[in-house]
DNA sequence: AAATCGGGGTG
DNA sequence: CACCCAGATTT
């Protein structure tokens, strides 16, 4: 059990000099040939964990060597134009983590010669840049012993040390970057570090945790208690609301839509997308004299595609997709644009707007 | 401290 | 369906 004081000092109750031996040692057999691990470039290294944030290896794996393929260099990335960086990360979600990382990276060439710093201060101001990330970042491209704590490390040292703080929580990080500074290995804090996380996603997973394969199970308090199914403890969060909107594929002059740019903050930011209506303002058998009113124009056939359910982290989406062939559009503001199928495949579209996309292709 | 921000996989 | 994933930022 870890005791604490008022101070978040923690007492671990545990061999550390066999743990991290039997850690590194398992980590250095048992891991997985990544792309990101076949060197050190503190560039790739830092693009992987950006990638990685909320997101499955499997899921990372083939955009890390597209974006590394199209953006090599920090300076690469520095200078690309933004929309072909966010089209680059279409479909892998949290878009805000690569427009942050564009900011970041320009931040590295403009104020320290276009070299990742190794200061943690300054590494940890560039934007995007949180706790996790810079530990992680730190430990494994230079080798400093700075504490990396994911969801996984949390779920791993929860049942090792057998803490029991909601780790829903923010501050709980605190608790287990504390015992990690007394668990690290200063020999080799990337392999520590990156042996706690692929522990949690091969061995010390979520349910059904293969303890009898574990390699620091004789470390375990709550596996020696049986209880490595209750860890780590963590509140669930309130159920997300639902909104409906129409999707409106307006079509003129056979073969050309209308596609708007997303605003510059908030959900999807930048993202481009088909208009959509919300529900509640204009009721489907209203939509047709709505759409020549708002585009001064004359819409002929509506015709309903097949709806979309789009499920987000904390909304989900009922999208009834119309489509409407009509006349010249007038009132074409400056983030909408006319595009034929071909070029829409050139822009960055969500996931939801993708599945509309793919019935016109039809 | 709680909400926001994506998308896919699992049991 | 709920939960989770190599989290950070904003409110």
């Amino acid at each position: 059990m870890v005791k604490r004081n008022q101070s978040n000092v923690v007492s671990v109750p545990i061999n550390i000099p066999q743990f991290r031996h039997d850690l590194i040692t398992w980590f250095e057999k048992e891991q997985r040939e990544l792309p990101w691990r076949e060197n050190q470039d503190p560039y790739r290294v830092w693009v992987s964990e950006i990638m990685l944030q909320q997101t499955k290896v499997e899921t990372v794996i083939p955009y890390f060597h597209r974006f590394i393929q199209s953006f090599p260099t920090l300076e690469a990335l520095a200078s690309a134009d933004e929309q072909e960086v966010l089209k680059a990360w279409e479909g892998l979600g949290y878009y805000s983590r690569v427009r942050n990382l564009q900011t970041a990276v320009k931040e590295v060439v403009a104020d320290y010669e276009a070299k990742v710093p190794q200061d943690a201060e300054q590494f940890g101001k560039l934007k995007g840049v949180g706790p996790y990330t810079k530990g992680a970042v730190l430990s494994i491209a230079y080798g400093q012993p700075e504490p990396a704590v994911d969801g996984n490390v949390m779920r791993v040292l929860s049942r090792i040390l057998l803490i029991e703080e909601d780790i829903a929580k923010v501050k709980t990080r605190k608790i287990f970057e504390e015992a990690v500074r007394q668990l690290i290995s200063h020999d080799n804090p990337s392999a520590f570090n990156q042996g706690l996380m692929e522990l949690g996603a091969l061995i010390c997973t979520p349910r059904n945790p293969s303890c009898l394969l574990c390699p620091v199970q004789e470390h375990c308090i709550a596996y020696d208690k049986g209880i490595e199914q209750t860890l780590p403890i963590k509140t669930k969060k309130t159920k997300q609301q639902m909104k409906a909107y129409h999707v409106l594929v307006l079509e003129v002059n056979d073969n050309e839509y209308l596609l708007e740019q997303r605003p510059n903050e908030g959900l999807l930011a930048q993202m481009w997308q088909f208009p959509m209506v919300e529900i509640t303002e204009v009721s489907e058998n209203l939509l047709l004299p709505y759409i020549n009113e708002k585009y001064q124009t004359t819409g002929h056939s509506i015709e309903k595609l097949q709806p979309v359910r789009h499920v987000f982290s904390h909304i989900t989406w009922e999208l009834n997709v119309v489509k409407i062939k009509c006349d010249q559009l007038h009132d074409i503001k400056q983030h909408q644009k006319t595009l034929s199928l071909e070029e829409i495949s050139e822009y960055p579209l969500p996931v939801s707007h993708q599945k509309v996309y793919r019935q016109l292709l039809e």
